[in-house]
DNA sequence: GCCTCTATGTTTACAGCGTTCACTTTAGGC
DNA sequence: GCCTAAAGTGAACGCTGTAAACATAGAGGC
């Protein structure tokens, strides 16, 4: 049961929807590989499981209303942490620490936000931490071309470091995220590429 | 009904096992989004739910058997593309384009092979793909621990960009994957970066 | 050549899931 | 104060993974 926050059991007054939405982001909390049970949000708050579908037409519905809760709590945690040191380069480095960081907080959440989330389908319109993202690559680059070049691959790394951390693939070590997401050594490699290529 | 390999109906024979995880992988080419169902394999293979648990003790196992199929698919895929290009630089480019190839070929099996697979849990061993990774990164530096690090590092670029794509973050575009996998601009960032820490 | 034992299958059943349909309750506008 | 539309209920369907009891087939020992 989870108390709603004002009114306890006012139902049949609007606030449903929020509530399951609350339990939701409750349920995904502590559970990593499970996936969130329409039915059992509707215990948690008290309800038959067919008054769902009062506020949502399914439970992809619910889903994605839970996804789109958890980019807006990620892009305002990334925004925290890049003015906190003060924006710029440095921010923009701190923004994918603090992405890494948030998949940790809330694997579940993390990967419904990206697995089950709506698509986006390359518009970044309704994602808040990819908005931040494109902002920030382009103050960095002198084109808008280098720069969404380079929001997509901090993304990707940030992504790939998340996804292998919490599929246990890679240790969820703090120290590692710093030590994987600073790419210095990455030129000489493909410096060494390039030479090899006819 | 999946028309196993030798005699045609031969079970009670030994080949249940082979015969589900054929009709595994033959299920997972065509669904992305929905998972696999033990139920929906033992029909295929015309057998009663049930007997599964002759050859596995649940589900679980079952689905990763699957995925170590998969790891090993992809690490021969890795390995014929990189011998392909004479092994080298160019070739440990090469398996990086293979792996989000493979991804975009296989997306049900990729998500299952990293999300359900045995989590290999920081051990190489059992991971083909793995190995050949570290193997390639091991000729490609000078010590280990660049070596490591430069593989971890390259794993998350592709493992990012493969999630990314799958999820429709991000166009399934051939040429986008490329123009991601150079890293060769990460550098001045990065530089950048540093001028303005303290 | 028969008998038995074990591996491999089937049947039935249970609890939980998402979802549909027909029904009831409730709150608010006239 | 009624009436209507919105919101919630209950029963039911087909699906899922899994457990328990039972059936059968084939190989090995005699």
């Amino acid at each position: 049961m989870v108390t709603v926050s004002t009114s306890n059991e006012a139902y049949h007054h609007g606030s449903l929807r929020e509530a399951l939405v609350a339990a939701g982001m409750e349920a995904l909390d502590g559970l990593d590989g499970k996936e969130v049970s329409l039915r059992e949000l509707a215990r948690k708050v008290g309800v038959s499981p067919t008054a769902v579908y009062r506020h949502f037409p399914d439970k992809q519905a619910l889903v994605e209303a839970l996804a789109s809760e958890g980019l807006a709590m990620l892009g305002a945690a990334q925004a925290e942490a890049a003015t906190k040191v003060g924006g710029g380069a440095l921010g923009f480095a701190e923004t994918g620490r603090a992405y890494v960081r948030f998949a940790l907080a809330h694997p579940a959440l993390f990967r419904l936000m990206y697995t089950q989330g709506n698509p986006v389908e390359h518009d970044v319109s309704g994602d808040p931490a990819g908005r931040l993202l494109q902002k920030m690559t382009r103050e960095l680059s002198s084109n808008i071309e280098d720069a969404d070049r380079l929001a997509l691959q901090a993304w990707s790394i940030a992504h790939g470091i998340a996804m292998l951390m919490l599929d246990g693939r890679i240790p969820a070590d703090d120290a590692l995220i710093d030590r994987l997401l600073n790419t210095e050594n990455l030129f000489r490699v493909q410096g060494r590429s390039s030479e090899e290529s006819p």
